[in-house]
DNA sequence: GAATTTCATAAGCCATGACTTATGATTGAG
DNA sequence: CTCAATCATAAGTCATGGCTTATGAAATTC
């Protein structure tokens, strides 16, 4: 089914993202938009080798994308890598509708 | 602020639902209701133990429930344990609003 | 009450991963 | 051309986690 298709992303996207550190990356690069790697290691509060690991690992993932710009790498989010993970809770919502109203109402508050 | 609130919750979640053998355990419950620790092992692919240290994790993250009954222990969903992972992705929804139509639509659906 | 069933916990093994320092490759500056 | 800046990769260390087998605890059966 569809549900198994998807099976790896979804676990390769929460994994990626379990790690704290990295999904400190991910969020900065959300907030803040396009970093590069200097830029993301202040603040890290990790080494800037362990940052570019942290970049490759969500790049694997499919959750950023790279610029290279003369010797610095611009990183941004790749907003269509959560796809799967939403997916997994769309799926999820059919048998807990009451437990999505919140996300709804937050939904809904956009329009 | 709310967010960072929840970063221990979201760390573990993540993390609890990320290994795939939890994972099915976990969606099993979510499928076929109210489950004994032995028809989970049955089709689980791993021993008997480690079953129930998932199930252990997984009561830990607050996803599961436990009912004793006699020698036999039945394990169910505890659909509130999602929350806060419900949370992280209602606040990227506000920047990549596009991404969540899809699950909007399904949400949508439901009414 | 002895044996069996059901589940949880303990102990140990092994793979994975997150971090470090060291180094290389490329680019920009002086 | 030389040196500095920027990032990626390599190698090694250490902790964590998922699995196993072994065992214990509690409840049912005969």
């Amino acid at each position: 089914m569809k549900f198994a298709m998807h099976e790896f992303a979804v676990t390769q996207l929460m994994r990626t993202l379990s790690d704290p550190t990295r999904r400190a990356v991910f969020e900065r690069l959300s907030r803040e938009g396009e970093l590069t790697v200097g830029a993301l290691t202040e603040g890290a509060g990790v080494s800037q080798p362990a940052v570019s690991q942290h970049l490759a690992a969500l790049k694997i993932a499919g959750l950023v994308r790279e610029r290279r710009e003369g010797r610095r790498t611009h990183y941004r989010v790749e907003p269509a890598g959560l796809a799967p993970l939403i997916d997994w809770f769309a799926h999820y919502s059919t048998f807990w509708p009451e437990r999505f109203d919140q996300l709804e109402a937050v939904l809904k508050d956009m329009d």
